[in-house]
DNA sequence: GTGGTCTAGACCACA
DNA sequence: GTGGTCTAGACCACG
């Protein structure tokens, strides 16, 4: 589990952090239970501050996918993620909806887009194995 | 073409506003060559500030959407927008992996992510004469 | 509204300033809608750290009993706070068992808790135009 | 008598067993007088640190629940548990106060908060053959 | 002027 | 050694 962040990039670093965890625990590369390094181990191993570190792991713990003891550390949760409700699922439809409309302004087709994601679900399927 | 936004959204308004247009495009609202209001019209129209809209205009250009002429106002780029290029599908690429990694991580299917992006499509494509 | 710190308190400072914001909703002295001061003018206001009312703010908003807009600022929600729903009443009920329990053997009756609980009860009812 | 932890619980352990044991003592499941597990025999029985057990016993005896002889060990207080004094009343409103608030917020009615406090007291006081 | 992000460094509670 | 809290100060995005 390689952390690899853009710190150019425009989105926050604590989000990127946020995703990469997330792509982790997608890949089972990061399984129910395990623990992550501390909030210290893992700032100073990206170079980053702590707090950073913290909001990240704040965060996925509010979202479900941490537990944070304050002694044992960071773990992912054993029960796995939170399920995709209605709430999440509606969410996910406001988020896509522009995204989906720019790509057919520039002539995308529904069946290129429907092979990308087809892509990247088998690439986080089956790419438990590798790092990135 | 209504422009429906949500005061109360993370998401700024000058993206909001850039996603309806967006989508307004997409669904051929709004063609190739039509005349949009102007910034001052738009920004009293909707009830927000004229570098609100300016921002979203100024932004809409530079990505090859509009056209902006001194006394001819803002159009839509009469030649369609800027095809998915290479960079634009990398892009695209680096936005949807981790979104689809959460879905993953929340037990929905690639099935019934197909599903979705393939609703959002036909919304877009059959919702040419209906507003929002 | 008047906020009230004890700064010699083992709870923590963002937890009072919570606790009072909660207060000032009960009492109706903050009415949906109403804006709050900004971060930074309650910190200064206070003399704490802006980013320890941020905490406060960021908590309430999470839990439901505020709106933040990046630059109109922090409101209480105008829909009014979320209801008691299973979930909260299971966590009051996990919340309140050891402190009765500590009461009852404390030789306090079940009768004078329940007057100790309907005196807050009218003091915040019947408080509204009171300051603390 | 059973102790029942959660380790994942944001309250500290040594909180919970103080809880636990004052439960035990309102529920009369721990007579006065009658003799508690020592240090080491609960901390290894229960699986957690000695001196999590120890700063448990310490607080209760500061408290006035317990009573801690050098060779005879931990015991409950046998003259009972210091009264609802001036002070503890006091306290005991600090913390209810903001509760009572939230509740209000959510709209719970003050006739369902007394009838909330008026079950967890008769749980407690029928509940005293029963384990948890 | 507003909140958002990030850094830096201190002290404390917990186990 | 772990996370939790608080302070201090900087720069940015938004409108």
């Amino acid at each position: 589990m390689f952390i690899q962040l853009d710190f150019e990039s425009e989105i926050p670093i604590y989000e990127q952090l946020k995703d990469e965890i997330i792509i982790g625990i997608a890949k089972q590369q990061l399984l129910p239970g395990e623990r992550l390094p501390s909030v210290r181990a893992l700032a100073s191993d990206i170079g980053i501050n702590l707090h950073t570190v913290n909001k990240a792991y704040q965060q996925l713990k509010q979202e479900g996918f941490l537990l944070i003891h304050r002694q044992r550390g960071v773990v992912i949760h054993p029960d796995g993620a939170p399920k995709a409700d209605e709430h999440y699922q509606k969410k996910l439809h406001t988020t896509l909806r522009p995204m989906i409309a720019e790509s057919m302004c520039r002539d995308m087709s529904k069946a290129d887009y429907l092979l990308l994601v087809e892509s990247i679900y088998n690439e986080l399927q089956h790419g438990g194995d590798s790092n990135e």
